[in-house]
DNA sequence: GGAAGGGATTCGATCGTTCAATTCGCGGAG
DNA sequence: CTCCGCGAATTGAACGATCGAATCCCTTCC
């Protein structure tokens, strides 16, 4: 039995003698076309499209540096959550990468399994030290970030989803969603259906992303007029958090609607309405943050805040393509939510 | 303004120097350390621990050939269906990549913008062409895979998470979750609590995926000896058309329980229920298929079948290393999936 | 004592590409 | 007629690792 391997891809060199030109010709004729003369050019790509030549990476590589590879360092998918806003990240980053000639690399946390701590900067010492990427994407920036000041200690391009709130001295480029103003959008449509008392389910005081959209939602109330007191709570994000919180405010100072941190806690709150037999929308009005799948489809469907992550996407590989390009660092970038509007807001 | 950038990091040739041995010495401690004097082996050691050493990805995959990279094409998030499977099956297979030596590197189906058809072989061409990845895991070979039969023609290395259905002639390596057997579940589950009159909304029947999970539920109602006749449906995989079907049932023939060949279609049953003021678990039992976010947090808990998606990872990154080590192809991997029992089939 | 053996280490070439420097060819200026 | 200048194409070296073959050194055996 004959175990006949795969044709060995062309090379330059192939590409070269076809053509009947140097391999530096052929190169130039990848890299910068308007070096030769358009006849030249023409029976070069003539012999590359023949032969189907594509570059190999690993010489380019191995020549130039770059990988032209991002790396991208997910975690474990979070079950019992409705925060699967992951998926469309990914995807959104994939996208934005092709079409700048980028690929994506995933890498994951490490040994995650037993007897070892989480170590948050594991993965990407060993890809940065092997020259793998080009640079990262960081995304779990409001945990204190331990990333960000190790990456940008060790000058490591990169470029971070969610803005450094702790750090006053970081310098890398970023982008994030104006969680304010999703919440604002949140409570002034509550608002504009005839809610009065609205009440805000969030995270801990020291979540300064938490404290960030709780802020949209007193503003808010605060330029309408509307009483605050007594109608906040910060909790943890889970089903289980929202669902007790959310029973308890109904039973103490009764609210009408709900605005809340994420679209886990708000599932907490719809549990809370079948539980007593109330109707979310026309009876209790909620609204989520994240625009997961969740909101989605879950009845009657959860108006909630949808972050923009296909341009923020876009935004970071532009300040990625800017950053290797030793561009000067423009800062970062704040893009605006929309508002998903679903029955759970309906009257 | 001093632009200082990153330190080079340091060859093989400066460890060679600092431990006083020769380049291939060096190398010879990371792959094969049997072969050096253990006294050799420590000051070698010592020299890449004090100088950060680790092996230049490029070189190295320009002189061995491997990249040690999985390519993984990833389709758009598909919006307003409960498929979020993705997710936890990229992480899975980030894990099991990463126990194996390998990165995953994701890709997209080309511009599905505008003005192209959506090539499915868009992408995988290229990085094979270029040597960018070793091997590819096909995810979607329910399609009637036209990317299996191409890569296979191509004599590239890949393994497919999907059984080739409709082609006979397929040799190559595949992992499937079993779901005759997790409708097997579902249906003996809704039995046990009691149900008789047990619905199937399923998908067309050229899908084979949805066949052969449509075979788990009409065994087990002939097993026990149950009716089947007017209970089973079959719609497209959306919300909307398992809530339209699952209305047309009850009105019909009255089924007690639905067992769904997606979480999509559960949801969509839910959605009828809430219209009409019936409570899922108590009332209508109800379990659906992917065990995805929405299963786990819609009020009041979908039972759903679990496809063991870490399971799947593991022997997909198993099946790749037999095949790139040239051993012969074991042919494919069946695992049966578990069943993830909430509310919905509660009494 | 010398040859044979074998484990440990070294040397030179090589993977496919791009960079830096050079050569070639041609037209116009001196 | 020579020389300069410029665009177009070529040549040789280098990136950092691994492979194959060669070399060294030390032990063992006759």
């Amino acid at each position: 039995m004959v175990d006949d391997l795969p044709p060995l891809p062309p090379t330059l060199a192939d590409v070269a003698e076809l053509a009947g030109v140097s391999r530096q010709t052929v190169s130039n004729a990848i890299n910068s076309p308007g070096l030769l003369r358009p006849e030249t050019l023409a029976r070069v790509q003539h012999a590359i499209d023949s032969l189907g030549y594509a570059p190999n990476r690993a010489a380019r590589h191995l020549r130039t540096g770059s990988s032209r590879l991002i790396g991208l360092r997910i975690s474990p998918a979070q079950e019992y959550t409705a925060n699967a806003a992951m998926d469309r990240f990914v995807h959104a980053l994939v996208e934005a990468s092709r079409e700048a000639g980028y690929h994506l690399l995933l890498f994951s946390g490490g040994p995650t399994a037993l007897g070892a701590r989480p170590d948050p900067l594991a993965g990407y010492d060993a890809l940065l030290r092997s020259t793998a990427v080009d640079a990262f994407v960081v995304t779990d920036t409001y945990l204190g970030n331990p990333q960000a000041s190790w990456l940008a200690e060790r000058r490591a391009p990169f470029v971070a989803f969610g803005r450094p709130w702790d750090d006053d001295a970081a310098r890398h480029p970023w982008v994030d969603v104006d969680g304010a103003a999703g919440t604002r959008l949140a409570t002034e449509h509550l608002i504009e259906r005839g809610h009065e008392r609205i009440a805000w389910l969030g995270w801990r005081a020291d979540s300064r992303l938490g404290e960030d959209r709780r802020a949209g939602w007193e503003q808010t109330m605060a330029a309408r007029g509307l009483a605050t007191d007594g109608l906040a709570i910060r909790i943890e994000d889970t089903i289980d958090a929202g669902w007790t919180a959310s029973a308890a405010l109904l039973d103490s100072v009764a609210p009408t609607a709900f605005v809340c941190a994420s679209d886990t806690l708000a599932v907490g709150v719809l549990h809370t309405l079948v539980a007593r037999g109330l109707r979310a929308g026309p009876d209790i009005g909620v609204v989520g943050f994240d625009d997961s799948q969740v909101a989605q489809v879950v009845p009657p469907g959860l108006t909630s805040v949808r972050p923009p992550l296909e341009q923020v996407a876009v935004e970071l590989v532009r300040a990625l393509r800017a950053l290797l390009a030793h561009e000067p660092c423009a800062g970062g970038v704040l893009l605006a939510p929309t508002l998903a509007v679903r029955g759970s807001t309906a009257s």
